[in-house]
Parts: C-alpha cells; structure tokens; sequence
DNA sequence: TATTGTTATACTCTATAACTATA
DNA sequence: TATAGTTATAGAGTATAACAATA
C-alpha cells in the first residue's frame, strides 16, 4: 500500500499525546481495569489534558512546556540543568523545551556572568505577558476541571492523590 | 558538535515516557503550579507510572498494551477499529498495538469469516498465560500504590477522580 | 459511498551516551 | 576529573490523511 508524497496535508492539527476522551465505550468489558486505582488515574488525567491542549492550542503550549515557564519565571537566575531538575527530566530534554519556548519567543538565554558554560534562563517580555494570559487560561482551566467538586472535596482529593505512589 | 556514529552504545535501557520521579525539588519555587489539580494529578501519575514500568519491564509491557490485551481478553471476536474505539485511540494507533503484542507472541489476527475487511483479534495461548502472571503483578503494583490510602479513602479517590474532567 | 486495516508522515516527550568547552 | 550545554540516536505514543480491499 502505497501513497503519493506529494499529496501530503498542510493543514493538519499538531499530533499530540492524547486525543482520546477517557471515556469508556458502552458494551465493551474492561474486565480487571475497571478495579485498578491506577487506570481510573489514567482516565481521568487523559479527559483532562484533552481539555488542557484545547485551552493552550492557541499559544502552542503543553504541560512541560507551561511547567518549564512556570519554573523559569519563578527561580530568577535559572541555569538549564537546575531546570531539568526542577521538572525531573533529562537535561537533554530540558534542552528541547527551552528550544521550542525560545523559538516562540517566550525565553531566552544569556550568557552567564560566573560560568562560561552556563545559560542563565529568563523569560522574554513577550513571554511574560504571553504566561499571564497562559495562567489565566490555566487557571480557569483547572477550575472547569474541578467545578463538580466542593471545596472539601477538592482538598481531600488533593490529600488522596499526594499519599498515592 | 560532532559524535562518532560507530560508537553507539548497544545496551541502553528503553527510553520509556516518565523516567522521572514526580516528586519536588527543595529549594526551587513551583509558584502556581502548586495551586493547580492538574498538576498534583500529573505528578501523582508520573510517580506511578514508573512503578508500573518497573512492574512491567520483564514483559515488555506498556499501559496501552496492558489494556489492549485485558480488553481483547474480554471480548471475544473484536475487531482491530472497535479495540481502538474501546481504548479511544485512532486505528492507526491500534494498529501499532496489535503489531507490538503480535510480535510478542501475545495476540494473534484471524481473518473474519463474516468480513473479509476485518481480522479477529485474540490472546495466544502464550499470551493468556502471560497475562495471568501480568495480571498478578499489576494488581500487586495497585496495591502498592494505594498501600498509604485506608479501603474508605480508596473508595473515595475513585469517587472523586470520576467526578473530575 | 462507507468501512476496515494499513501505511506514510509528523510531532511530543522521554531517555542514554558521547561530545565540546569550561570549571 | 567533573560539570554545563548540546547533539545524535532511539523508542513509545499519539495524530491525520490517503490508500486498497471489501461491504
């Protein structure tokens, strides 16, 4: 089976990391993944990030991605390697995000005065304003996802979720 | 820079999504991030991932392909597009699955005697023994997960989760 | 025309290892 | 020797689009 490479779409949507709705489908048995404490987890974080990629798809953000400018913006003085870190990944990886948030103008590296290997990572005044309509996004984001829990609800949900692991 | 190609490593670990640990790091400020559900979810779920990769790793054995095969465990005669609706992953992503288990000797695809379109999907004798023992260790690594949660507060997190989204 | 399985392509996230420049 | 940043490579998971065979 073959196809034309010359047809190939221009126009399609960035293939990201969970399109599905989390739900179950009706009439199928899931069996032993209906009891496991781990898959309604899965569930629950795959329905979320649906509604997280919906809320950044304007700003081409994802959740390392906001994580990182979160980070940045909060540890003045940040060298890459602290950076990947403070998110528990690679500094490989920490390498590609900054890449990708640079080349949306949100960060920028500089020289640092006290280590000739080092970058002192910042956000850009474009990346400033861009998180603060970010975290506003976030922010209203993470209250949809919440609105059937009461407040007490959402604290003991908290509590539940940190003993988890 | 430049790397010498010959002298690639031939015995790493597979690079496997969320090698990181989901914890915090002292001393570095996370600012809104601690605020947010999502985020305490995301964390709680990286944490558990790598147990299940752990758990998982003499199997070959990924979250997908642990639910692909308790799914087509537990219904008889599905077809390759109604597993990806079950998992709520596109057909070309089932498609990968299947080749994955296929060639672990766990699933095998029997052309349909009433479509000749469609391939019945089943578990091997090879891989209902493995899922027995796979089975086991995931509920085992369940357990230990929910090990600090009391059965009420279990209850309640799967309460709660559901309710999320 | 619509569906089934497949392939081609592309992108994100993650990893390990090796490399260069510097400490 | 050790660290900081980078690059090369690899693999899993996801997507869209197009295609051949069949319904």
């Amino acid at each position: 089976m073959s196809r034309k490479p010359s047809s190939r779409p221009q126009h399609r949507r960035p293939a990201q990391r969970g399109e599905s709705t989390g739900a179950q489908v009706p009439g199928v048995e899931y069996g032993l993944l209906e009891d496991l404490m781990g898959y309604a987890l899965r569930r629950a974080q795959i329905r979320i990030y649906q509604d997280f990629l919906d809320t950044m798809e304007s700003w081409s953000i994802t959740p390392p991605r906001f994580s990182a400018m979160i980070i940045i913006d909060n540890n003045a003085g940040m060298k890459l390697t602290e950076l990947a870190a403070a998110m528990g990944i690679a500094r490989s990886g920490a390498v590609e995000v900054v890449n990708s948030l640079e080349k949306l103008g949100f960060v920028s590296r500089t020289d640092s005065e006290v280590d000739k290997r080092a970058h002192v990572l910042a956000l850009t005044s474009v990346g400033k304003k861009a998180l603060t309509g970010i975290a506003q996004a976030i922010q209203a984001h993470d209250a949809r996802i919440s609105a059937r829990l009461t407040t007490a609800e959402q604290t003991e949900l908290r509590r539940l979720l940190g003993l988890l692991g």
